[in-house]
DNA sequence: TGTTAGCACTCGTGTAGTGAGAGTGCTAAC
DNA sequence: GTTAGCACTCTCACTACACGAGTGCTAACA
């Protein structure tokens, strides 16, 4: 039973030297060699004692060797015990805070999530990903129906949260102007501050339970929003900065370029992999292990939550070799989550109130 | 003088020798040899034979070698002398037909340039790209405002093509529903059928002439209309399937990827490049000489414009290796640009027409 | 005069061998 | 418990070499 990954053997000293190991492969992509450690710790030991250690750890299942006579590179067990116990989180720089706080401030809301993407690809040098809410999941604020020509209609729906999202419906009828902004005006004043989802479910329920009394403004209000809200779509997953990747050595072969731009195409995949990392809130790793994704690529993924209050509207984070900066990744990915979050509840001032 | 593209001079063998190389060369990616030649080609020449040829053809400027005693690869001349006079265009197949104009009739209007791009490379196995209207140069169909919390107002604009485009705006005072529906219709009612560029235009003018005896609707329905009307975005680029290149063996170096992908992130260039190759309408053909982009990758672009009637809304094409199939290429390209262009006059049916 | 067979020549590729260097594991001494 | 020393292993870069593919040229042929 060589994997023992039980960290309460390891002593203070074990520690040091494997943070060292840690730090240095995730700086310099190779392993790492006793003799260096040796050199850059401050324990002041030889490259052989440093050596028996490292043979232990490897025996614990923190280290491993590509093969004999390489230095050692760290196992996933290791980062998670970096993350969880030896890291010295850096706070994000009060540059870095300034220019996401800026450039989301500056954003139109139809770009935010863009621009969300964008910088966190840009600060980390790494993938940045944000999965944007599903429309059926967030509140209503207002509904509007547009009269173009004809029988078309242009149904726009505005979240709380201050996304907008718009579909064209054919009515059966033309309908005149003044009927539409009584509908939108019934709509909004009516179900504001319910999410699209239960919205249906009631309009469904008012269409069985009352069908002889109706009058015909409600029938066609009804008949209009069913159609409308039915906002299925929304949800889209932006991927920005791929690219950057393609300098690290573990993209050094095209077959692992491809496999990852092939799984960056599987949107569905990725909001999967995304939603497993961030149950119960906050940021949170996963360490290639669990996601076949990340696994067969040696990559991770830090990632986090974002929303309004207390509602998580969808999921951000970054993407890259199990070998980045968590030191740095973690708190940057915590910081535009909550600058995100913030974002959407200023872009409308008291959006999230209900009336 | 070795340069000289002059193919009068060109015997009908010489140029079926050339394209036998050209074909070749596509389908393997391999520097075509005498010998390959001479079997496959109906002539029923000996490779010796097809050697002098192909010495003089490398004269002309349409062939190279990599090296000597290696086998001959087509030029840029060569290309271009094969799309001018030398191609055997396909038909596009029923299937395809059939599957573009499945797709393209039943995308919403706000995913319908995502699902063209995505045709595009599809069917095309290249890059598929496809520019977006600029939302500037749309004719007006109708524009909507909706009330918000407080003072924030959501401009809704309907463009004759379909496209929806939505800018929040915050104004100074409150304004009450009743009043927005005022502005709307007026502002639907005598500004549809111009483009938003002379709808800013004639507002202004309007403005400094008439700020004396305006009235309050008027002055109204102004303000909100010049900065609801300013979108100055809108234009999109999307690329889809670059991932497909990555088999190719033009891309076998991760510095070309990078590249690539780096060209790719570069949306401004990306129009401009795409702008150029659409001069004049119809399909065009940019081989790697002009743009930096396509000669330092040794790719080529087919492009054409789409767009309603006579208008030029935007450009759409494939981007792949020099060596694509040009005789499948073009007439794909071709039948998107008309598909998509059909696909947009009739999501608005009768679209097009000013009242 | 155009075509072809033959042949020498060139060049890329794959394979095998070699030596240097980096790194380890182990042992014995401190 | 720590360290120096040493044998061992494995990778990597380099060289040499043979092979094969392809060409260009020349001379013979129709």
């Amino acid at each position: 039973m060589p994997e023992t990954p039980d960290f309460s053997k390891l002593t203070p000293r074990d520690r040091e030297i494997l943070r060292d190991v840690i730090l240095t492969y995730i700086l310099n992509a190779e392993p790492v060699s006793s003799r260096s450690v040796s050199k850059h710790s401050q324990l002041g030991l030889s490259a052989a004692t440093i050596r028996n250690v490292m043979a232990d750890l490897e025996e614990w299942g923190y280290l491993m060797q590509p093969h004999t006579s390489a230095g050692r590179v760290p196992t996933r067990a290791a980062y998670h015990l970096f993350i969880e116990s030896m890291m010295q989180v850096r706070k994000v720089p009060a540059k870095e805070r300034r220019y996401v706080e800026e450039n989301l401030r500056n954003a139109d809301s139809d770009q935010l999530m863009g621009t969300a993407s964008h910088l966190l690809s840009e600060l980390s040098r790494q993938v940045g990903i944000v999965v944007t809410p599903l429309v059926g999941e967030t509140v209503l604020k207002a509904v509007d129906f547009v009269s173009l020509s004809g029988r078309k209609v242009l149904c726009v729906v505005v979240s709380a949260a201050g996304f907008v999202d718009n579909k064209l419906i054919e009515t059966e009828e033309e309908i005149p102007r003044e009927e539409l902004v009584r509908i939108s005006n019934y709509l909004t004043e009516n179900f504001a501050g319910q999410t699209l989802r239960e919205i249906r479910d009631r309009l469904l329920k008012m269409m069985a339970e009352e069908r002889a009394q109706m009058d015909r403004m409600l029938a066609l209000a009804i008949t209009l929003a069913r159609e409308g809200l039915d906002l299925n779509g929304g949800q889209e997953v932006l991927v920005d900065g791929a690219s950057v990747l393609l300098g690290q050595p573990e993209l050094a072969d095209i077959q692992r370029v491809r496999r990852m731009f092939d799984a960056f195409a599987d949107k569905a995949r990725l909001v999967k992999m995304l939603n497993r990392c961030i149950q119960g809130g906050g940021v949170r790793v996963l360490i290639g292990d669990d996601s076949e994704l990340t696994s067969e690529l040696d990559f991770s993924l830090v990632a986090t939550p974002y929303g309004i209050g207390d509602q998580t509207l969808g999921t951000l984070g970054v993407f890259g070799p199990s070998r980045m900066e968590y030191e740095r990744m973690i708190p940057l990915v915590h910081f535009l989550g909550e600058t995100l979050s913030r974002a959407l509840a200023e872009s409308f001032s008291g959006g999230s109130e209900k009336k």
